[in-house]
DNA sequence: ACCGAACCGTAACGTACGGTACGGTTCGGT
DNA sequence: ACCGAACCGTACCGTACGTTACGGTTCGGT
C-alpha cells in the first residue's frame, strides 16, 4: 500500500463524510487520478470501498490501557478514557459515514463490507476492553461470570442509542463536553452493577 | 391509502426483506401492478419509499402498557415485557431492511427517510416507555431526575450493540428465548441503577 | 349498451455510472 | 539521449434504472 494509493483511499473517505455521491469518476477527480489507475489498484469498485474501510480500520488502532496497579480509581478512570473515547470515534463523520456505507452494502449481500466493519469496530474494541475487565477482576473491584456480557453492557451503557441516532441522520452532534459526561456516567453505573459492593451473579437481582 | 396501494407496500416491504433490488419495475411487477400507477399514486421513488416507511410505522402501534396498581413486581415485568417487545421489533427483518434503507438514504442528504424511522421508532417508543417510567417514580419504586436520562440508560442496557450488529450483517439471529433473556437481565440492571434501594442523582456514584 | 375513469402490461427514452480503451506525459534506469 | 513502465485525462461503451407514453382491459355509472 503506497502513499499514493492511500492518497486515493483518504479522498474516498473524504467524499463519504461529504455525503457527495461515491461514483468512481467523482473519486478520480477527487485524487487526481485515473480511472484506469483505480481499477488496477483495487479491481473494481468494490475493492477499493473495502480498501478504504481496511484503511480507516488500520488507521484507528488507537493506544492499549495500561494495567499497572489496577486500584478502583485507576480502573474507573482507565474505563471512562475508554468510553470517551469510543464515543468520540463512533460520532465521528467519519465512522458515521463509514458505517453507512457499510450497511448499506450488508443489505446487498455483495462483499461483506459488514463484515469487516464489525470486525475492525465492535469486535476489536471488544478485544481491547475485555482484558482491562479481567484485570479488574483478578483484583478484586470487579465481579461477573461472563466476559462478553460483562463487555456488552458496558457497551450499552456508553453507546445507548446514539449511534443509530446518528446514522439515521439525527443532527443532534455530540459535544466533547457531553461525550465526557456520558462516559462518567457509564462508567459510574457499570462500576454499580458490576462494582465489588454486590456480590452474586452477573445478572444482579434475578428477581424484583 | 386503499387496501390496494397497502397491498403495493407491503410488496415493497416484501421486497426489501428479501434483500432484492428495490426498483420501480421489481416493485410494479411484484405487487402486479404498472409502473404508471405507482407514479401516480406516490409521485416518484422516494415518494414510494416515504410511504411504505409511514405504513410499516403505522403497523407497529403495539398495545401501551397499563399503570394500575403499580407495585414493584408489577412494574418490573411491564419493564420486561417492553424490553422484549422492543427486541423482537429491532430484530425482525422488516426493521432491519427498513433501517438499512433509511440508513442509505441519510447519507445523501434527499427527503429524510431517517428523520421518519427515527420519529416512528426511537421517538415513538420513548413517548410510550416514558410515562410507565414516571408512574414508577411516583409510586416510589424508581429514582431518577431526568425522564429522558432514564429512558435512554434502559435502552441502551435491553438493545446493547444488537441493533447496529444486526445492520452490518451480523449473522447472529436473535432467539425468542435469548430475548427473553436479555429483556430479564436489562431490566434487573435497570432497577438495580434506579430502583428504591438507591438515593442520590439519577447517575449514581458520583465518583468511585 | 355505452362512456369514461382507473389500471395493467409493455415498450421506449434519457441519463447516470461502472468499466474499458487509448493517446499523451512524467520519470527512473541505462 | 533513449526506452519502457506507470500514470493522467478523456472519450467511449454497455447496462441498469427512473420516468414517461401508450394501447388494451376492467368496471362502475347511466
Amino acid at each position: 500500500m503506497s502513499e499514493r494509493q492511500q492518497a486515493v483511499l483518504d479522498a474516498v473517505l473524504a467524499l463519504m463524510v461529504e455525503g457527495a455521491p461515491l461514483t468512481m469518476t467523482a473519486v478520480a477527480r477527487r485524487a487526481s487520478c485515473s480511472k484506469e489507475t483505480l481499477y488496477k489498484w483495487f479491481g473494481d469498485r468494490d475493492g477499493l470501498l473495502t480498501a478504504t474501510v481496511r484503511w480507516q480500520a488500520s488507521k484507528v488502532r488507537a493506544g492499549n490501557f495500561d494495567r499497572q496497579h489496577l486500584d478502583a480509581g485507576a480502573l474507573r478512570e482507565s474505563l471512562a478514557r475508554f468510553a470517551a473515547n469510543w464515543l468520540g470515534v463512533i460520532a465521528s463523520p467519519t465512522s458515521i459515514a463509514l458505517n453507512r456505507i457499510a450497511i448499506g452494502h450488508a443489505a446487498s449481500q455483495e462483499s461483506n463490507l459488514g463484515g469487516i466493519v464489525l470486525a475492525n469496530g465492535r469486535l476489536a474494541i471488544g478485544e481491547r476492553l475485555k482484558p482491562l475487565l479481567e484485570a479488574g477482576r483478578e483484583a478484586g473491584i470487579l465481579a461477573f461470570d461472563d466476559t462478553e456480557t460483562a463487555f456488552r453492557t458496558f457497551i450499552g451503557l456508553v453507546g445507548r442509542d446514539v449511534q443509530i441516532r446518528l446514522l439515521l441522520g439525527d443532527a443532534r452532534a455530540l459535544e466533547p463536553a457531553e461525550i465526557e459526561r456520558d462516559a462518567g456516567r457509564a462508567t459510574d453505573q457499570f462500576l454499580t452493577l458490576y462494582g465489588p459492593g454486590r456480590t452474586g451473579p452477573a445478572t444482579p437481582r434475578s428477581n424484583a
